[in-house]
DNA sequence: TCTGGGGTCCTAGGACCC
DNA sequence: TCTGGGGTCCTAGGACCC
């Protein structure tokens, strides 16, 4: 058997956790610069607040009915979702992290009448140790276990846990399971298969094999066969590094200047370099692109990209900010007013086993001394503590973010966790 | 006025090889 | 008039996920 715990609302939930007057409010938490709600609690979904929906388009919403509204606030949602994964991972044999708010869990060779039992005593542990309430669903593959916890959110009655564990269940579930909410139908297939009468999960196992790869390949006839109980998609245990890493940001206001755009970019790379010495890479491609504001369909747009090669895969801010200066200024076109930027490193290999170039005047092995140096220092006093030249302090940023509404950062920053002990 | 930021996998088609 | 048969690799685009 296969668990998926989901954390309820995951980034409220966090608010909630340090600000615990919220409980019964509606609270919504929205995305960076403040653009669209990304987390609701069950209050705002009840006021119908849907989710991705732009914050302009319901302030009078939010005012008439005291939502209490949050900018994103990763910091603590990082701090709080490794908190939740710490506990899961010390309580069952194997867990397989799948996003900030979400984890498998491998309960092979559990004895099935314990489970039940031990389900209950996992959710209510991590309700305890972290404050974040979760909802486990049991089943024999991914999707029957994304399947059952979907129901164990929807109804009280399960107490955070359901479990599938008999035919008579699993039909039941699929029988009552819109199409459109199963793991891996997106919108597309949901027209689609709308379109040939398929509106539930077991209208869906109902079509042959071949009828649904025709439709939808491969990816499809997992979902298909998972949906029937044949295990298609395993636990992963130990993810393999990233094999893409972006790094973008809309911006407060819209910028035309070059030498802004150029301070933008050059911390997006500075950024991607740091991910990648995070899973211990180098790229050997980068991407830089641009984007005007899609949404004033009366301004002219311009989306420009551009891919260069480096001669030696690199995981170096001060290099990659080079290549990714030099593609800028080739695809920079003065007079468009800018929203949105950023960089994309690609062609990702291990540190350790660096192709070489012949014709290459860099001492690879003072530079790794020198960056395993500034990330110590990193580490220790903040990020971009220390940092390249072409980024200037924060203070001098003009294409920084809107973040109006953003709460502390009430486990990872010293001062906060100082006015914290306080209240 | 105001509209996020990350990722993955799969397939078809083109360019190339012998 | 008629034009083979087998591969590989790469990329763009489309679908999906959180």
């Amino acid at each position: 058997m296969i668990g998926l715990i989901d954390c309820n609302n995951f980034f409220v939930s966090c608010e909630r956790v340090f600000d615990p007057s919220l409980a019964g409010q509606p609270v919504i938490v929205l995305s960076n610069n403040d653009g669209c709600v990304v987390a609701r609690s069950n209050e705002a979904k009840a006021l119908g607040i849907k989710m991705g929906i732009p914050v302009f388009q319901i302030r009078e919403l939010i005012e008439t009915n005291h939502v209490a509204v949050f900018s994103s606030n990763y910091s603590l949602y990082g701090d709080m979702s490794h908190r939740v994964m710490t506990t899961i991972d010390r309580l069952v044999p194997e867990i397989e992290i799948y996003s900030i708010d979400e984890a498998f869990i491998n309960f092979e060779g559990f004895q099935m009448s314990s489970l039940p039992d031990y389900a209950q005593q996992l959710t209510k542990t991590i309700r305890k140790n972290t404050g974040i309430p979760v909802c486990l669903g049991i089943a024999p593959t991914k999707t029957l276990a994304k399947i059952a916890n979907r129901y164990a959110k929807k109804y009280p009655g399960y107490k955070n846990v359901c479990i599938i564990d008999s035919e008579e269940k699993r039909v039941k579930a699929l029988k009552c399971f819109p199409i459109e909410d199963v793991w891996g139908i997106g919108r597309q297939y949901k027209q689609k298969l709308n379109y040939y009468g398929i509106e539930t999960a077991w209208d869906f196992i109902q079509k042959n094999e071949s009828w649904i790869r025709k439709q939808m390949s491969v990816t499809g006839v997992r979902t298909w066969l998972e949906l029937k109980g044949i295990s298609c998609i395993a636990i992963e245990q130990n993810p393999s590094g990233k094999q893409n890493i972006c790094t973008s940001r809309s911006f407060g206001e819209e910028i035309s200047d070059f030498p802004v755009l150029l301070e933008s970019v050059a911390y997006f790379t500075a950024s991607c370099a740091r991910k990648l010495r995070g899973q211990k890479s180098v790229a050997g491609i980068i991407t830089v692109f641009l984007y005007t504001n899609r949404f004033k369909k009366e301004v002219p747009q311009y989306y420009p990209s551009i891919t260069v090669h480096l001669p030696v895969p690199s995981a170096n801010p001060g290099e990659l900010i080079k290549y990714a200066r030099m593609s800028l200024k080739q695809i920079y076109r003065p007079g468009y007013k800018y929203k949105k930027a950023g960089v994309i490193v690609s062609d990702i290999t291990s540190a350790s086993n660096v192709q070489c170039s012949l014709f290459d005047a860099t001492d690879r092995h003072k530079q790794a001394k020198i960056l395993s140096v500034i990330d110590t220092v990193n580490r220790k006093y903040g990020t971009d503590t220390l940092r390249s030249c072409a980024q200037p302090p924060n203070c001098f940023r003009k294409w920084s973010l809107k973040s109006q509404y953003i709460s502390r950062r009430y486990t990872t920053n010293i001062n906060d966790i100082i006015v914290l002990n306080c209240k």
